[in-house]
Parts: structure tokens; C-alpha cells; sequence
DNA sequence: AGGGTGC
DNA sequence: TAAGGCACCCT
């Protein structure tokens, strides 16, 4: 079990113990230890229940709840308390603006048990009766739940990728008993790397045409909601949509095709087909359509098949086009490693030649942003490091806070001592679109600006993002040469790959930065990759997949062309 | 810590 | 009554 884990279960254990009222230093004893937790550099699964007592924020009775849910899965207290607690009132905690004190009110004084009845109450103006609640309140409650509905059965690609690969060997493992030489492949919206998935679809290569046979997948994890000659759908114990799809081999290179793209793209290739072509590969499609092969994630209907027609389509972005990476923290601000740890990692595991650090500025106090000071201090740590990790380089960064008015956190003076700036808004999240592109577009003006940082601060399946004319946006960072951040965050991915393609138009770079706050999160890029190569990036548009030599005149030439 | 909201 | 203090939630 992993800190996050841990972290996650003391949280529950503190909000069910609000929800029910316990006694609140206690509550904030374990608030403080999941905190704590969270921000470990070493995992607490190797540690004995002695050692647990000794960690800052961990006292003998919370060593114990860990050990507990290290040796059981669980803690008794948390099963205690969601048995006396409405199933739908816990999953209120999971509504944005809605903690558990509000929530105690919510249930307690107004008799409301579950998400449909808040959202019944919102509309009939209940909630204002209660105190702590107003008309805003309301309307941004009803807006979450409505937001929530909206993105029922529907799940992040980076969660739901295990369970994918898991079910893979699972069908292999048991149909493979049946027909040793059958093959089976992912397929669908997964192949096409979308960042939401809302069904896992497999195919199985046969010669078997009993292969599918409904009693083969009628177990208690699985539910079968309709099967046809084409397909069988299932549904998993988790509500995830299943779909299995089944072809011969001299079937599967077509079939392969018909069911990963989406169904236009799908359409407007098979009209450059002739009838009864037969194809043991994809590739043998698009060759017999006269276009260049299209890789699995642009199959979404943009403008894919008119550049594939004109041999146009690049090469797309891989991992290992990567050299470095950008905007990452370490523990001077609200990170788990040291940067020092975080240099070797990039350099011996990821075999990268450069790391950008880029820790919070001064505004950002609740993530231990840093002061003018501590930014003199870490650069001097940096200029250590680079000697002694060279030719490992180091470069001097910041994430700066876009402040109300669009300005950056620092004066000029500070400003141009670091090697590059990433800007990013992390408050005041609800302006409208017009002020919120204007504020933008001002910190894009600011000459100090090198990287747009996740510019609408979207958190998928949560949260949708600031408001923004894109195209202002875009349009802004060509003409200030801007380079705009792809966070590589799964919940993030923003800027969404939508509007790769456009930025690309107007010559505007990109770069994959996994906003790593601990080495795992480096690990992030890929899912960078996965919607940069749906946005049709390709390695000499990438920032990020520069030499170290040429990102380092990048940042040269770019800080040169500041006046002043 | 600081902004937004509401009593 | 209007303003200020306090509580909650977010980043």
C-alpha cells in the first residue's frame, strides 16, 4: 500500500469523525498525520509500528490505525462510522465546495441523505435556510452535482489503465485454454489514448467463432447487458462499460480498424476504399486508401485524413524524445525530494540531461512558496549542484503565481535571475471569460514569462477549468513567444490537446511538464505524450524534447530579448 | 496566507 | 442599519 493510500484513508477516517461530531482535537490530529503522510519521502509499508511512532505527526494511536490498515486493508473505525453514516451523505464529500461541516448541516438539519435530494433542495431554494449557506453557495453546489452527474461511468485514462491491462491477461489467461492461438488487444477510445475513457473495448483474434460465448463471461464480476453476432457487453462490479469484440485473423487487421477509430474517421477512410478488399493489418488500409498511416490516437476526426491524403502527417512525439523536463517540485516548497534527488533520478532512471525546477513563488504560502531569500538561497543550491552533477544541468525556474491583475510574483530584479518562468493561475478561479483572458494575456505580455503554466487549471471529472477565449490565448503567446505547458498531471492535461493543433498553426511550442511534486510524478510525462501525440505534437515543436544545448540557447536568446 | 462567501 | 468579526472552503 502506497503513502497516498494511507494518506487518503486518515483523511476519510478525519471527515467521517467531523461528520459525526467526535472530538475535534483528535480530528485535527489526524487531518494533520494524513498531511503528514502524504508528504513523506519513504514509504510507511516497510516501516514496524515502533518506527511509525517516531515519524513527526504520528503518535502511538494513529501508528496503530496504520498498521491496521497496513495488515487488514482497513481501519475498524472508518467501517464503524460509514455504517452509521448514509451512503449518500459520504458522497457528498466528493461534491467541490462541500466539507464536512457543511455537510453535517446538510444532513443533520435539513434531513438530506443523498446527492439526488441536495440537488432537489437546490432547486426548490431549501439550502439557504440553513446557516453558513447562501444563494452563491447553493448555486455552486447545484453546479457541482450537476457536473458530477454528468461525469458518471466516466473515468481518467491514467486509473483506469491498470484494470485494463489487468482484464487483458485475465481473458488471455482463461480463453487462451480454449484456443491456445488466440490474441486480444485493447482497443477503442483506450487506444486512442483519450483522456476519459467510458468503455474498455477488447478485441479477440480467432478462429474460434464460439469464442465470445456469453457463459464464458457470466461470473459474479460481470454483468451482461446485451450480445449480438457483433459484440458482447458487459458491465464490471466497478459500473465500467465492457466491450468485446471478436474477429478471425484474416478479419482482425479491418476489424482492428473499425472499432479503434472514432466512427467518422472510421467513415471518411472506408469511402477511399474499394468493397471487399481484404486486410491482414491496418497499415494495409490507409496504404490501399493513398494516405499516409494515421496512428491510433489522431483517429478523431479532425483534419487527420486531409493531411494523411497529402502525405503530410509527422511523425508523432515518443517518451523517449524527451531530454529533460520542466516544472517540477522539490521539498522547498511542496515536494517530497530533495532537488538533488530529483537530479539523479531524471539522470540515472529517466536518462534525461537536464531537470527545470520550478517551486512555488511567494503568493502561493499554503504550498510553502518561496520568498525573495529562498529564492537566492535555492539558486545557490542549484549552482552547487550543477557543478557537481555536470554535465547534468540544473536549470532555475519558478512556477509563478499569476497574481488578480495578471502581474507576476516578483519584481523584475528577481525575476530575471532565473533561467526561465513558468506562470500559472492557482486563485481566483471565477472570473468571468473576458477578465479571465485579459489576465492572462498579461501575464503572457510580461517579457519575463517563458511557459504558460496549465492554463485553465481544469481538474478532470472534477473540476472544469477558467474560462478562456483560446484563440486570444494562443494568438498572445505567438506573438510574445510563449511557450504553453501541456501538464502531464492525468487530472489535468491542460492545455487540452483540442487545441494542440492551433498552436502548432501559429508556431507556438509546447512542452510536457509533469509538475512532478515527488520522482514518481516524472513518470507523469507519459500521459503528457499520450494526448500530445492526439494533438499531432511531433519532437521539433516540443520544448521539452530539446538538446540540452539548444533549450539552453533557447533560454539565452529568450531572456536576451528582454529590454530594460 | 488570502480570497470568496455568508452569517 | 452597516460594518466587522468569525466560520468554512478553496488554492
Amino acid at each position: 500500500m502506497e503513502n497516498k493510500e494511507i494518506s487518503r484513508a486518515l483523511k476519510l477516517l478525519s471527515q467521517l469523525m467531523e461528520l459525526h461530531q467526535e472530538n475535534s482535537f483528535k480530528i485535527k490530529s489526524i487531518t494533520n498525520a494524513s498531511f503528514k503522510v502524504d508528504k513523506l519521502p519513504f514509504k510507511l509499508k516497510d516501516k514496524t509500528k515502533e518506527e511509525l511512532e517516531k515519524i513527526d505527526g504520528i503518535g502511538k494511536s494513529i501508528a496503530s490505525k496504520i498498521t491496521e490498515l497496513l495488515q487488514t486493508n482497513t481501519i475498524q473505525d472508518i467501517e464503524d462510522l460509514i455504517s452509521n453514516t448514509p451512503a449518500g451523505v459520504v458522497e457528498m464529500l466528493s461534491i467541490k465546495g462541500l466539507g464536512p461541516k457543511k455537510i453535517e448541516v446538510i444532513w443533520n438539519f435539513l434531513g438530506i441523505e443523498n446527492l439526488g435530494e441536495l440537488y432537489y433542495a437546490c432547486n426548490e431554494n431549501r439550502l439557504i435556510e440553513a446557516k453558513g449557506f447562501g444563494l452563491k453557495t447553493q448555486e455552486e453546489i447545484k453546479k457541482a452535482i450537476e457536473f458530477k452527474m454528468a461525469n458518471a461511468g466516466r473515468f481518467l485514462y491514467a486509473k483506469i489503465e491498470k484494470l485494463a491491462e489487468s482484464y487483458l491477461q485475465e481473458f488471455t489467461q482463461t480463453l487462451q485454454k480454449i484456443d491456445p492461438d488466440l490474441k486480444i488487444v485493447l482497443t477503442g477510445a483506450f487506444r486512442r489514448k483519450c483522456e476519459i475513457i467510458e468503455e474498455l473495448e477488447y478485441l479477440f483474434i480467432s478462429d474460434d467463432a464460439s469464442i465470445l460465448s456469453k457463459n464464458l463471461f457470466e461470473t459474479e464480476q460481470f454483468q451482461i447487458i446485451y450480445q449480438d453476432e457483433t459484440h458482447l457487453h458487459l458491465k464490471d462490479l466497478n459500473g465500467i462499460n465492457i466491450k468485446l469484440w471478436s474477429a478471425t485473423s484474416a478479419e482482425a487487421g479491418l476489424k482492428l480498424f473499425e472499432t479503434t477509430g472514432c466512427a467518422t474517421h472510421v467513415e471518411k477512410v472506408k469511402a477511399y476504399l474499394k468493397p471487399n478488399q481484404i486486410f491482414t493489418s491496418e497499415g494495409e488500409i490507409y496504404a490501399a486508401a493513398k494516405m499516409d498511416f494515421i496512428a491510433p490516437e489522431l483517429r478523431e476526426d479532425g483534419n487527420e485524413i486531409e493531411k494523411a491524403l497529402k502525405y503530410e502527417i509527422k511523425e508523432l512525439i515518443k517518451f523517449e524524445d524527451l531530454k529533460g523536463t520542466l516544472h517540477n517540485h522539490s521539498t522547498w516548497s511542496d515536494g517530497v525530494h530533495k532537488i538533488e534527488e530529483m537530479a539523479i533520478y531524471c539522470r540515472d532512471t529517466l536518462a534525461l540531461s537536464y531537470l527545470g525546477m520550478c517551486d512555488h513563488s511567494k503568493t502561493a504560502v499554503y504550498a510553502n512558496g518561496l520568498s525573495i531569500e529562498r529564492v537566492l538561497q535555492q539558486q545557490e543550491e542549484i549552482d552547487y549542484l550543477n557543478k557537481k552533477l555536470a554535465p547534468f544541468k540544473i536549470f532555475k525556474g519558478i512556477e509563478s503565481d499569476i497574481l488578480g491583475d495578471g502581474s507576476l510574483d516578483y519584481p523584475d530584479e528577481i525575476l530575471k535571475k532565473f533561467d526561465f518562468v513558468v506562470a500559472s493561475v492557482h486563485s481566483n478561479l471565477k472570473m468571468d471569460e473576458e477578465k479571465a483572458t485579459q489576465r492572462l494575456i498579461r501575464a503572457i505580455e510580461n517579457p519575463y514569462t517563458t511557459i504558460l503554466g496549465h492554463p485553465t487549471g481544469r481538474l478532470l471529472l472534477s473540476r472544469s477549468g477558467y474560462p478562456l477565449d483560446f484563440k486570444k490565448i494562443i494568438d498572445a503567446c505567438a506573438a510574445n513567444h510563449v511557450v504553453i505547458e501541456i501538464n502531464a498531471n492525468p487530472l489535468r492535461l491542460d492545455l487540452d490537446w483540442r487545441w494542440h493543433q492551433y498552436a502548432l498553426e501559429q508556431g507556438v511550442l509546447l512542452s510536457i511538464n509533469p509538475d512532478a511534486h515527488r520522482n514518481e510524478g516524472f513518470l507523469d510525462m507519459q500521459y503528457g505524450i499520450n494526448v500530445a501525440r492526439k494533438g499531432g505534437l511531433y519532437p521539433q515543436k516540443c520544448l521539452n524534447s530539446f538538446s540540452l544545448p539548444q533549450i539552453n540557447t533557447f533560454f539565452e536568446e529568450r531572456k536576451s530579448t528582454i529590454k530594460i
